[in-house]
DNA sequence: AATGCTATTATTAGCTT
DNA sequence: GAAGCTAATAATAGCAT
């Protein structure tokens, strides 16, 4: 085309390749309105040169592009925030199971005792909850709860605290041999119950 | 071009849509190819047409669409996972908080006092081991913890377990007013230490 | 380097098969 | 409807400004 044809192949000279790509350019960018136009379809064009992004499009095929690029950056930004949240329920968790191998600084331990203490105040709260407001079991179509169910159940309050070997029985007849509940390891409700509240009780044995 | 010029609006025969349709798609095709060898840059056509979806790349255009549209479904993967995950944990936490309210059943009971059971165990699990084997501050390459020192902490030992009105201060000496630490809401390793172990101690009120 | 000119080639509209 | 032909227009290479 023009005064003599030209190789395919890339133009040496990058003054002329410059030149030949602005005139080109223009002339695929016109050929694709014109296809686009004529022939009423949707046709995206993509020019990555050195110097300039060019992109056409008429109909969906850019549509297309922005709406990838626009939903990248959705899921990125979905994906990046819920990974905080993620990693922040991770580190709560790890501060309702800690590993006590895994304190190494009084910064770790003082982390963990924080939320050991939230711990047991959720759990005072609660007993403190269920006593002053028992739950009606009869009424939501469950089985019954035979008063102190506890003992034959794998797990007993006993056999919980007794690990430890500090646990004070509670003054009252909770004791009956009685066990009816099919589930294993719990305390029954009916227990807790007759529990007032539980209470953090330091023993000072000072050794500092 | 061609016997007579055509005006640049939609080509209402069919027939002779499609006709002129199939030559100025070869014909900017051709030219896409020639200004990518060329001018030796990327080039990337999209021709949507309704019977046939044409897409011509030269280079990182189609690179380009196609790692977007596997970038979109990695994240998507990932974002499913992940929002697995965290509804895992969200389910874990709101059995270790859980609201007395939202108890309706014999069997949300059970499953609430499981858990409160695994973090009352973890609790003395914790408190045993700190006790039995004492966490080596010196040796952990942090600064030396003062003895007793927290009652100007932010937050101290007492002011963390007075809102439960439940704590007993340990019998010895370890309330001297020196505060060295620059951590803030702590209780000390040290202070810890002085206390043998904590227990959960009922107080047997029967009511049931 | 950008713009305009134009000889020359490339594309293609309408036609034919 | 598809393929090929060709007159006619469109694009553009090289040159000049």
């Amino acid at each position: 085309m023009g005064r003599n044809k030209l190789a395919l192949k890339k133009i040496d000279n990058p003054s002329r390749r410059k030149i030949t790509y602005s005139k080109r350019r223009d002339g695929i960018i016109k050929k694709a309105t014109e296809l686009s136009v004529l022939c009423d379809i949707d046709v995206g064009l993509l020019i990555f040169s050195p110097n300039e992004f060019f992109l056409l499009s008429y109909g969906c095929s850019t549509t297309l592009c922005m709406e990838n690029k626009l939903r990248i950056e959705a899921l990125q930004e979905k994906l990046h925030e819920i990974t905080q949240k993620l990693q922040e329920r991770q580190e709560k968790m790890r501060s309702y199971n800690p590993d006590v191998v895994n304190i190494n600084s009084v910064h770790d331990a003082i982390a963990h005792q924080q939320f050991l203490n939230d711990a047991i105040q959720n759990i005072e709260k609660l007993t403190m909850e269920i006593f002053h407001e028992p739950i009606d079991l009869q009424k939501s179509g469950c089985f019954q709860v035979p008063p102190a169910a506890t003992r034959d159940a794998h797990l007993t309050a006993e056999e919980l605290v007794d690990g430890n070997g500090n646990w004070n029985p509670p003054q009252d007849d909770h004791q009956p041999k009685e066990a009816h509940l099919p589930v294993s390891p719990h305390l029954s409700l009916e227990y807790l119950r007759t529990q007032k509240h539980w209470n953090l009780q330091g023993r000072g044995q000072g050794s500092a």
